[in-house]
RNA sequence: CGGGGAUUGGCGCAGUUGGUAGCGCGCGCGGCUGGGGGCCGCGAGGUCGUGGGUUCAAAUCCCGCAUCCCCGACCA
């Protein structure tokens, strides 16, 4: 869809924020009609809100194709049997599982993670060094059984997703994936604005690394505290600050500043463990059985949303970047004469022709309503057509971060727009 | 899960020493307006989160529970 009627569109904005929110991005968003709050933690997306998730996962879908990714979508409903290969069905061990049992007693779980499905599933596709590399990625919620949801949508219990896993012959073939995968993850975070002030961050391993890496973007409202290096654009969370840590880095504290951030992303070496776990081999050149080396990297869709909310944000509302915006132009025609509107209708269909996305208010309401709104939504273009913008055969043009407006002719529109 | 706060029309809020609810926004109708959420009139809409208790009488006092928010803990 290249663009749509605000008179047909069936949420609407609000002046006041939710009382029980106080989460910037929560209180904006929902403002806007871009969410419905379902339950703590758990989001609806509206229309608006979802074209800015389906543009996030555009951005994200291109860099992981860009380094081969496949893209496939896993369930939601999961068998016991693929967790308890590995331990992790036990509440003890995991313990934000959701799990329901079917009418006939067969307890499931709900995908609060895909890697031990994933792997069942690779299972009976690979058996050959032929096959390797892979990688392979989806887009899914996953649900999981926090104790405290917290900061709107940035810390739900049904959150979207992108995992992505890899499995490569050997150590050396996965650092290169494990490297180029870091390199696509910061093009994401570039394009979707978020270049500065996002860092490649050491942090916590678990039982097969040293450490694996974050990727923490700074934010007030995020829930982690990183330690920069600037000159070296590297962080360190603050859950591996430590002597060793620091010497292992080759830097020294004192070069450090604590922020706050929000963590974006996270990518995990696994080495062969878990496929030892699990069984997952291949069959090499010589005839002989390999274990798979394996690799995990997510990225917070629905998370990222939130960050960009709170960050990309004034006093009027939000302020999208144009690659995620849910259009480009905010075209808002000022009367209802039939001389405007028509010319409204027209510049619609022309823009959309082109190939721009418009949200096209084309309410029968006040200036002031309109304007209010176009900021709210945080469209990048506002685009007036008005008795005033006709009686000089142009049309009013002005960007949601500047103050100043200019009059353009159709063409001239139509080549700043493109 | 520990601590703190909150819950009254769709949303934001007020409601005094207990006497069966009111304002703003929004919504509907009519009119005036028409470049930054405008104005006037009329109207619809609430078992005051829930279950008990005290009382002649509870939105208001007491007890339990639920939900939501915040801090902490937790967090592949």
């Amino acid at each position: 869809m290249a663009g749509m009627r605000l008179s047909k569109l069936f949420t609407r904005t609000r002046k006041e924020a939710p009382a029980d929110e106080t989460a910037k991005n929560a209180q904006l968003l929902i403002r806007a009609g871009y969410v419905n709050k379902e339950m703590a933690g758990v989001y609806a997306y509206l229309p608006l809100g979802l074209m800015v998730i389906e543009k996030i996962k555009q951005v994200v879908r291109e860099e992981m194709n860009a380094i081969d990714g496949q893209e496939l979508v896993m369930s939601s409903l999961q068998p016991k049997e693929t967790w308890e290969i590995t331990g992790r069905w036990d509440d003890k061990v995991v313990d934000v599982w959701f799990k329901s049992k079917l009418q006939d007693g067969t307890e499931v779980g709900l995908g609060w993670s895909h890697e031990e499905a994933i792997i069942q599933m690779l299972k009976q596709h690979l058996s050959s060094y032929k096959d390797l590399p892979i990688n392979i990625y989806q887009f899914q919620t996953k649900l999981r059984n926090e104790l405290r949801a917290k900061s709107g949508i940035m810390r739900g219990r049904e959150f979207i997703m992108k995992d992505m896993y890899s499995c490569s012959l050997d150590e050396r073939q996965h650092e290169k994936f494990y490297q180029a995968t870091i390199d696509a993850y910061m093009r994401v975070y570039k394009r979707l604005g978020l270049g500065n002030d996002t860092y490649v961050t050491f942090a916590s391993g678990g039982a097969f690394t040293q450490f694996s890496h974050e990727f923490q973007t700074i934010c007030e409202a995020g829930e982690d505290t990183i330690y920069l290096h600037e000159s070296k654009k590297l962080a360190i969370n603050e859950e591996v600050l430590g002597d060793d840590s620091l010497a292992e880095l080759g830097v020294e504290r004192k070069d450090l500043v604590q922020m706050k951030a929000a963590e974006v992303g996270n990518i995990f070496n696994f080495g062969t463990h878990k496929s030892k776990q699990m069984d997952f081999t291949f069959t090499d050149q010589k005839g002989h059985q390999q274990f798979v080396y394996l690799g995990s990297y997510g990225i917070g869709i629905s998370r990222l949303m939130g960050v960009i909310a709170e960050k990309f944000s004034d006093e009027k509302g939000l302020v999208w970047p144009e690659i995620i915006a849910p259009a480009k132009v905010y075209l808002a025609s000022l009367s209802d004469s039939k001389e405007v509107l028509g010319a409204a209708d027209e510049l619609y269909a022309l823009l959309t022709k082109n190939g721009i996305r418009v949200i096209y208010d084309d309410r029968d309401i006040r200036t002031g309503e309109k304007f209010a709104d176009a900021d709210l939504l945080g469209i990048p273009y506002r685009v007036v057509v008005s008795e005033k913008t006709m009686s000089s055969k142009r049309f009013e043009l002005k960007k949601r971060t500047s103050d100043q407006t200019e009059l353009l002719s159709q063409d001239s529109l139509l080549k700043t727009l493109i």
